[in-house]
DNA sequence: TTGTACGCGTTATCAT
DNA sequence: ATGATAACGCGTACAA
């Protein structure tokens, strides 16, 4: 096990100072000597010398790298989401150092403070909604933050990239409603997240245009991690009158929730049209394939990464920017006319 | 935006000098007297100093931050693989860094390089089969290195976390055979991966055992990225002679195959039976549902973790170790007797 | 065009 | 028990 070279070892064996191979190794920092800078790069290539990333962001103040922050990566929402993020950092020279939080937002302030102590000049990240002042204490350090997906409203400053939610839950709403059905459950996240509200008032809006009250027992806003939506659909069945369409707004929960309607013996859509908001190519291969909600998930990392990149490097206006991308409605094979529907 | 405190500040706001903080920081590097160590507490908490992570790291010669070098995050095998080890490094007070491959040992090569400027002090990965002297290099430079799923032969000195890939192909392989079927074709990785070669000597072996021929042109080592797998279906589809049951045997291709089949109105298993190689618990909720050879992600994840863990804290014998964990079959409904079988 | 010297924040060594 | 000081490796004014 023998040590890494240092700037010194290349230095020496080049026959020049140090500033000179610093000169070399940042070409925009200062003149070189063009005899001297072929040298000096023949040597760093033989020695296979390369500058350590903590002596320079010990010396610059800040680090290369940007944190992202999910709350899981076992939802291919997420999983996706990294991929594409990663990929984009990487070709820009920028290393991501991953963090879950399994929507705990204890866990999630711990990550911050690595983050924090990593002198990371950006993150991306999907807020749990708590630790407020957490989110602005690194924001007033420096950090760029950019949320995607979900957002916290109280902080004014920073950067935003999520989905059409409101949009996309009542057009979804209104396709069963035109489709005659009344009694339609709504599976969605926790009202302490921007998504959860947003996709609910949609879903509300829906009802308004066409006159239909709604029954709030038909919302279910719950938890994103465990069962939770398996329970709520395990309990919308069991009502004195069950709903005869079923919307999962969240990726987290479709799983969970379709596993529940198989084992229940539910026929899509005989007994129950069903739409989810998805990301998971499965869907189209389940039997019948389902109606989704589409998330352009590219489109939220490309525009994350973009803006986070563009802030590092100063380029970008001064205020935050909200990007809202459009998510497209794929009606499928698992929505019927009321008309058609065995219990109702 | 204000400046992050440093050791200095808090020396100086509590009356001491920086070797005081330094060793309240750091416990067992000397003793500090009591009292002056609430105060030292005191003071760090009140400014919310934190050490930066560079510092540290440029002084110790080494990061507390491992690498997870993956081929690509959408492959749900890997997104929960990264899910798990983020969680299990996390709670060990390490980060972790993510690059991602593409199957691209070019790519790989320059995560490599990446991972060496930071200094970390392990790397667990999935590797691409080639850069077999950058590995070298890692290792050289006290980098320890954990292969999981698949692993590199020529490396001698690499620990290597893996499923049994021979027996798990035998076993489904005798498993169809018992049902009768003699043409089986098998969908699997390039034979310039482990997995790929193993699995393949697992299946010949079953055939063997059942004194039965093996067609070489039932088996398809393809690509693990693209739509290699589903090609590789439709290619086996309209051979003269079809197979009547299929293995696909690695996860990368189990997607676009399935979705080859259904394309194809395949019924299954009344044209096909089929097997896979699993991580995806959509699997389960197909019709039907699908036997799958499930792959014990945990197993491999923690396994990987608590060797690089190991490794970097000295404790652990000298040797590299090899771990194969046993992967289950699951039999469900996706396999019927040859004799049941529409074309044969 | 090149080299010297200092700062970045922390840990470790060695006096005191 | 405490404090001064030298690394750690790199960027960069500033001097030559």
């Amino acid at each position: 096990m023998k040590k890494a070279p240092t700037i010194r070892d290349v230095a020496a064996a080049a026959g020049v100072s140090v500033s000179v191979v610093s000169r070399v190794l940042n070409p925009d920092s200062g003149p070189v000597a063009p005899a001297k800078r072929q040298e000096v790069v023949r040597v760093i290539d033989e020695l296979g010398y390369r500058p350590r990333a903590a002596a320079r962001e010990l010396s610059a103040g800040h680090a290369l790298t940007i944190g992202l922050v999910v709350t899981d990566l076992s939802n291919p929402f997420f999983a996706r989401l990294a991929d594409r993020i990663v990929w984009e950092a990487r070709s820009h020279g920028v290393q991501v150092v991953l963090m879950t939080t399994q929507e705990d937002p204890h866990l999630e302030a711990e990550s911050l403070d690595t983050l924090l102590d990593r002198s990371v000049s950006g993150v991306i990240a999907t807020p749990t909604g708590g630790n407020i002042e957490k989110w602005a204490r690194l924001q007033d350090l420096g950090v760029n933050v950019v949320f995607v997906d979900r957002t916290i409203e109280e902080l004014g400053d920073a950067d935003v990239v999520s989905i059409e939610n409101f949009d996309s839950a009542q057009r979804s709403t209104e396709y069963l409603i035109g489709l005659g059905h009344t009694r339609i459950a709504l599976v969605t996240g926790p009202l302490s997240t921007s998504t959860g509200r947003a996709r609910i008032s949609g879903y509300r809006a829906a009802h308004e245009s066409a006159s239909l009250p709604v029954d709030p027992l038909l919302i279910r806003d719950v938890p994103f991690r465990g069962d939770a939506g398996g329970d709520a659909v395990g309990s919308l069945l069991a009502m004195p009158q069950p709903p005869t369409a079923l919307i999962v707004a969240n990726t987290a929960q479709v799983q969970s929730s379709v596993r529940r309607l198989v084992q229940k013996g539910v026929r899509i859509p005989e007994d129950l049209s069903v739409i989810v908001f998805d990301d998971n190519p499965w869907t189209e291969l389940m039997s019948p394939p389902l109606s989704v909600i589409r998330q352009p998930l590219d489109m939220l990392a490309v525009h994350a990464i973009e803006l986070v990149l563009g802030r590092m490097q100063g380029r970008l206006p001064e205020g935050p920017r909200l990007i809202e991308v459009k998510a497209d409605f794929l009606p499928r094979n698992s929505c019927a006319p009321l008309a058609q529907t065995a219990i109702r």
